[in-house]
DNA sequence: ATATGTACCCTGTGATGTAATGGTACAACT
DNA sequence: AGTTGTACCATTACATCACAGGGTACATAT
């Protein structure tokens, strides 16, 4: 699997990462049960920092694309494939989508909507 | 009506702008077709920009609490006082509190959920 | 002339959040 | 001893935004 990331895309490098591992499984270069680099390896490959592929490995086994086995490595999921194509952000961006759209339409402003969605984000509680 | 703002106040100038006047409203100090002051009688008053004040009109109009007649000055709205305890920020932060929860239950992170938003809302169009 | 609300331009300050980095440490395995 | 994922502490740079202010201008009225 070659992986290589560019500094001066805007895109965050961890999104770079995420991005181009579902690819490689989607295209089947990497199949269910595969084993992935390490964390640190890959960073030290890609010379990056090896929390920011931790942050890459994390939202993928979230999605369930990819399986951390703690000290045994991290695996391509089993049902890798399917999981790909499953957007979470997608789903996030459609709902949203709706509610700031009805918000506009009643003459919210939209600094209103910031702020009110700014306090919530911050209650982490409940 | 005796307005009074407070700059080390934590809350808005506008934002304490808005309240008072709802308030002198819901207390009924000020009546439908009552004339307010102009927007830079006001700010010259109490020695605020005119934008602050304006910006509190705007969203007092928005609202229905109050009517602005062009050059013939500003005027409390016939339906003022039920139009006052509508709480259009409410409505928001409801709204949004339902989807954040969702998400976050789903998994998705904070910083997902942020950016996805951010998106949204400087994508002006539709 | 003077006043009304409103629409632009631009500025500065402070707060906040992201992204990425660094260091240190842990338990559990080879 | 070395490696695995992971968890905490932290800092830096950068971008975005709210708030408030200042200026200028406009049409429409008195």
């Amino acid at each position: 699997m070659e992986i290589i990331v560019n500094i001066d895309d805007p895109i965050p490098l961890f999104a770079q990462l995420v991005a181009q591992i579902k690819q490689a499984i989607a295209s089947d270069s990497k199949k269910p049960g595969d084993p992935l680099p390490s964390i640190r390896q890959l960073a030290n490959d890609l010379e990056l920092n090896s929390k920011t592929v931790a942050k890459a490995y994390r939202l993928l086994e979230r999605d369930a694309v990819i399986q951390t086995r703690g000290y045994r490595g991290t695996f391509v999921h089993p049902d890798a494939k399917a999981n790909c194509s499953i957007d979470l952000n997608a789903w996030v961006n459609q709902q949203l989508s709706v509610s700031i759209s009805s918000f506009r339409n009643a003459g919210v402003t939209d600094s209103e909507i910031r702020i009110a969605f700014a306090n919530l984000m911050n209650e982490r509680n409940k």
